[in-house]
DNA sequence: GTGGTCTAGACCACC
DNA sequence: GTGGTCTAGACCACG
């Protein structure tokens, strides 16, 4: 469960958070019944306030993600990983959607998209392999 | 000069009308020295707060992209055209690239993505033409 | 959109907002399409801290009984009215079948119990006429 | 002396235990001079921390319901079961009294809440009897 | 002016 | 120790 979040992205410290635990549960980095880092742990190691981390995890038991046991902690629910993988695919699916769509409004052409798509692709799993 | 804003967007208002306008220059909708749009005018076309297309214009004239005429209202500049068309290409290229990111960290394959590229390509253009 | 909170109920005073808020919606004290007072001043009628009633919007929102108007303010959603209405009820009946069913297990007969309901009724309707 | 808890209800576990003691005791089940189960047995049997167990105790001991008998163990004290069914009486009618405050305020009249009342109560004779 | 976010520090109930 | 709630005060983007 060990993630960054980049508190000058433009989105939310604890929309990051959110979406790092849902990554995390789908790619079944925490697997159902398990328990999740405390409170002040994760904020402790991200580097943030409690209160923004205990604000993610609120959204996370919203969504169905986590569930509390009083006193205890927070553990991944059980039908949450198909869900997050989902929820996950969709977002990408959703974010891809909008740049294409800004794209072709800019008179790129599908053929041009595709090239670039593939430049970036090299270029991060690159990356990622340095 | 015809586009839509979407309220609902995350994206702000006036930052919308910024990319649409500098989109219409890349794509010679409009060309340098001709005049744009009067802020109440296009106001009233996107139902939209005056203010925020005021503070849209003053970013594009900022941006190098507007000139103001004395007393006369705002033109598109002479050397608009290409660095809207760059800035465009970039701004989709780093979000496209931000995306492919996200998507790789919740364990898409390259292929998967390709894949989900093209199906909704093939969505937008279809709807497109309808 | 009148109303008191108290502090000390057991509820927390989020909730009690929210709650309220959901009343007045449900007995149509505010309409759909109609703005709810702003976080600051709902805050200084309520002699609470901002954040609090914030925090309660934000909830209404998730909700799906406010939505925000940006740099505007709130206003109910056009199909809360409905919603609040069967959730208020279903509030009260979830919490009226948990006192019954511990009411059964204590021994009480239903008609000590109908017994005891007129009894309540009338004591509180009699103290809302005086 | 069998009951359930259920510790996703809002109520704190060990008020839960609390409450059906004294339940048990008012109903009857278990006589003044009678021993409970060992906070071990009970803690095994409802599938809680033995610390919940042993704080209800407490809680019983200081409300006057049981009292310790050296070296043995827990016994219902002699004067609990008027006090308990007092004390439950007395329960239910404050947290009636306060669903049916709330009914009220949303809009909901007497007739209305008698027929709620009404239909809970057939609703849960029928499960009971089931 | 509006809502949205974040930080800091406090208190509570529960296990 | 845990999560949950509340307060106080700050900064930001938006209209």
């Amino acid at each position: 469960m060990f993630f960054a979040i980049d508190p000058a992205n433009g989105v939310a410290v604890y929309e990051q958070i959110v979406r790092q635990v849902k990554f995390a549960v789908a790619r079944e980095a925490v697997k159902p019944g398990e328990m999740i880092p405390s409170v002040r742990e994760l904020a402790r190691e991200l580097a943030v306030n409690p209160n923004t981390v205990a604000r993610a995890y609120r959204q996370l038991q919203t969504d169905g993600v986590l569930s509390s046991v009083r006193g205890t902690g927070l553990e991944v629910a059980e039908a949450a990983r198909d869900r997050c993988r989902r929820e996950t695919v969709e977002l990408i699916r959703a974010r891809l959607r909008q740049v294409l769509i800004e794209a072709q409004q800019s008179q790129l052409s599908a053929d041009e998209l595709r090239r670039l798509v593939d430049t970036e692709l090299r270029t991060i799993t690159a990356e990622g392999d340095s």
